[in-house]
DNA sequence: TTAGGGCTACTT
DNA sequence: AAGTAGCCCTAA
């Protein structure tokens, strides 16, 4: 998730009256953080944290991987992030900055002792002034979303250290902003109405001001999420004046509700209107099929497609049925020499523990009956198992609701295999083993494990998790599962071994016995698995 | 007109 | 809260 500035995020940049003197190294490598950098070290750190030489000039363009440098700081890296995202990710060189300083609380705060916010200032004035642009508009939105605004005066965190209440209260004013966005606007354009100059929020998100104009207009948010025949046929409500409408919300919500006349205040004399957005409609699998059988004919000439008035797909924009296309069949779409939908980065993964989850070998894949039942309308995950699948599980029977097993081992996109495995003062960094194991022998129906071995291998409990994610590049493909093209778990690797004798040549990853010497055993003896029972002692 | 990628409603 | 997918914006 992107990370979100918080006032510490302002206040704890380094006191340019008084720095600090404390050591400070960063938790992960011991480094000095920037605190302790001196103003000529700063932008060399910035740029290129090992060059040594102020006299060389700072490089033109990013170095090649094969440059190798001596002192090559090893801090773990966030994942990638386009240069234009608006995810504010704080390089890792950075990562101290957003944390209170050990003696924050002997701090005096940077803001002058003004933490309450100026309220003074009548939203009536505030209607008056039209949206124009001010100075803070003028600013670029990075810097005036990172400069505090004098009308948001920043908490004061650190006169009352207790009080860093994670909840960010909206003041009238805040909400004043948004409601005259959503004017502006229309609802559901959260994110113009966050990025506009002419409006501050403090460290909001747009789920943030969909959250609070839905407590402030339930009944317009509403209406707005109304198909449009309901929307059409509530417009007499929706023009009725809000402070007449019928409570249906609990007081404590009701009284963030605004009246008409608290809007007209605002300057907002206009019922709200709804985004422009056109409403979604799902494909059906006419509407696939013939979106097939247009991009055999045609190609990516997705016009060519919406025309042929054969495929009855007039009613879709050009870019709506590429869309679908690339959603849809994302392999064909790779196909034709186009860039696959750009991926959305997974939640980061606590590698504090590696889960083995007892699956079952039945109920894997093959079983129809626990694939989720086929509507009408189909999706581009067909192929992939639905969240009530992986759920489906002998354990999800009865009882209270146990977490889903997780299925994969050491996800891939935070793999920081150095050190974890190799410090061995720090416990959570060590893999452990999912308790449900322990209910594998109690299985009876369960079929005999493939090895002969009389311990239980828990490696052949484990259910390969079906690909997600696709990789062009094949440096992670297993066996015949080439036409995939998916980077496969761990898990998949080592349920598979032995049965394709040469899969670690196309494998990147660490072998999984070279992840157990660093638990304490040795280096396999022919590639067996250790037991349950080494294991666990 | 298309590609690339972001936004957001909706579902789980 | 996270994932998905339909819609949207914008550069080329």
């Amino acid at each position: 998730m992107a990370y979100r500035p918080t006032s510490l995020d302002f206040i704890n940049r380094p006191n340019p009256v008084e720095p600090q003197s404390v050591q400070q190294n960063h938790p992960l490598n011991d480094a000095p953080r920037l605190e302790q950098s001196s103003k000529e070290e700063f932008p060399r750190l910035l740029w290129d944290n090992d060059d040594t030489s102020p006299s060389e000039e700072r490089p033109s363009k990013r170095r090649k991987s094969g440059d190798a440098r001596p002192k090559v700081l090893n801090l773990p890296r966030p994942p990638a992030v386009k240069s234009h995202t608006k995810r504010m990710l704080i390089p890792p060189t950075l990562s101290g900055l957003h944390q209170p300083p050990p003696d924050a609380g002997l701090l005096p705060s940077i803001s002058t002792g003004q933490p309450v916010r100026d309220t003074g200032r009548s939203l009536a004035n505030e209607a008056d002034a039209a949206p124009k642009p001010t100075s803070a508009a003028q600013e670029t939105e990075s810097h005036a979303r990172a400069k505090p605004s004098p009308k948001a005066a920043p908490k004061d965190v650190f006169a009352t250290p207790t009080s860093t209440s994670k909840r960010n209260k909206w003041s009238e004013e805040e909400t004043a902003q948004l409601l005259k966005g959503v004017a502006r606007f229309g609802m559901g354009n959260w994110t113009r109405i966050l990025k506009c100059t002419d409006y501050t929020f403090e460290s909001r998100t747009a789920i943030d001001l969909k959250d609070r104009f839905r407590v402030c207009c339930p009944d317009e948010y509403a209406a707005s999420k109304k198909p449009k025949r309901a929307v059409h046929e509530q417009s007499s409500e929706q023009v009725q004046p809000s402070d007449k409408r019928l409570p249906e919300k609990p007081a404590s919500s009701r009284l963030e509700r605004k009246s008409s006349v608290e809007l007209r205040k605002m300057g907002i004399e206009e019922p709200f209107s709804k985004s422009k957005r056109r409403p979604r409609t799902a494909y059906s699998k006419e509407e696939d099929d013939a979106l097939l059988e247009g991009f055999e004919k045609y190609g990516n000439s997705w016009a060519s497609i919406q025309q042929d008035e054969a495929l009855r797909l007039s009613h879709r924009q050009p870019t709506d049925l590429r869309d679908r296309f690339r959603t849809k069949h994302p392999e064909r779409y790779k196909q034709a020499g186009l860039a696959p939908r750009p991926e959305v980065f997974p939640k980061k993964p606590d590698r504090r523990r590696i889960i083995i989850s007892t699956a079952r070998q039945e109920d894997s894949n093959d079983d129809p009956t626990s694939t989720k039942d086929a509507s009408n309308v189909t999706t581009a995950h067909d192929h992939r198992p639905a969240p009530k699948e992986m759920e489906s599980n002998d354990q999800a029977t009865s009882g209270p609701p146990k977490p889903a097993p997780i299925t994969s081992l050491l996800p891939y996109d935070d793999v920081f295999w150095g050190a974890p495995f190799s410090h061995g003062d720090n416990e959570f960094d060590r893999p452990t083993l999912d308790r449900q194991i322990l209910d594998w022998p109690l299985d009876i129906a369960r079929p005999a494990p493939t090895t002969s071995s009389a311990s239980i291998n828990p490696l052949v409990t484990v259910k390969p998790p079906v690909p997600r994610h696709n990789y062009t590049d094949g440096r992670a493909v297993l066996g015949g599962s080439q036409s995939s093209g998916a980077l496969p778990s761990l898990a998949a690797i080592t349920a598979t071994a032995g049965s394709d004798g040469d899969f670690m040549e196309h494998l990147e990853l660490p072998e999984l016995v070279g992840v157990l010497g660093d638990m304490g055993y040795e280096s396999n003896k022919g590639g067996q698995i250790p037991s349950l029972e080494e294991l666990m002692s």
